[in-house]
DNA sequence: GTAAATCCTACCACTCAGGTAGGAATATGT
DNA sequence: ACATATTCCTACCTGAGTGGTAGGATTTAC
């Protein structure tokens, strides 16, 4: 699994968020009501985003989040690549400028880095306003047997 | 990470097998020798990879492995598939005609579905062939620097 | 001043990745 | 017949990471 509940929470917690903006701060407690969730566990995941910078909160009484941006400011990329630290689906590409000593030699290095880059253009082209409109031709593309009849 | 070790020397195998095709058997001990890689590890890999149909193989003095068909009749998606069970980036997609209860609502199951369809239509595409032979631009298409200049 | 909320630190059970170890069965060449 | 080279099979082990839980300290609104 290259993608955990950390990262899959993650993403839900922002669309919630993206969802109910603009009322204020939305309490934690709210959301995992809503999205029926441990609270507790969601906490430690949106520290995270909070500290990446992507969101804004207020501590105390009608405190809670609420996104720093507009939806479609937001691409799932980052959102998961915060939360996830990396999205790389092998450990044997180039991290942090160190690339495995076989690189040079290697054949099945370039289909690593190849598999890496489609992933990578994918989730860095859909934003967080595509997932609460429900953008499944942008989501499924290809592969949506509904999107064509509709 | 969505390949592990597993994964990755299956296929490293599965190209030294291409690579040195023709002369027979090869040793397990060859392919570790030339590979650099653990015997004793490969020794479980390629029991998968047999029993998975994509070898034969011959007990005894100069007995070993060769393919049951030519590289190009091999994708990348059949081998990872068979030795990591599976290749879904997230655990909440399908597997087995069993899906998350809260298929019908999640918003963000759209997302997953296409990442996976994204992915397999890349391994499906890219076969033993390309990798021995080095096809970068079909591997690396878009993000490869320097197949426009070759 | 009290209730509601975020923030912080620590802990913990379980699974899985990434191996190692040792030997049994089988085929070859002399 | 026998030694050797090989696949095949079962069992075990260690460390890291996932997916949480627990408890309290701090801050803010009413």
């Amino acid at each position: 699994m290259m993608v955990s509940t950390t990262g899959r929470y993650a993403l839900t917690v922002m669309a919630d968020l993206a969802r109910n903006a603009g009322e204020g701060f939305v309490s934690l407690a709210d959301i995992a009501e809503r999205e029926q969730l441990s609270m507790k566990y969601l906490e430690s995941i949106i520290s995270v985003l909070n500290k990446g910078g992507m969101l804004e909160s207020l501590r105390g009484k009608n405190g809670g989040y609420k996104l720093a941006r507009k939806p479609a400011e937001y691409t799932v990329n980052e959102i998961l690549l915060l939360t996830e630290g990396t999205l790389a689906p092998v450990n044997c590409i180039m991290q942090d400028g160190v690339e495995c000593e076989k690189a040079a030699t290697c054949s099945t290095l370039p289909l690593w880095a190849g598999l890496d880059g489609v992933i990578e253009n994918y989730l860095s082209n859909i934003t967080l306003e595509d997932i609460i409109t429900g953008n499944r031709k942008k989501m499924l593309g290809d592969y949506c047997n509904k999107c064509e009849t509709e």
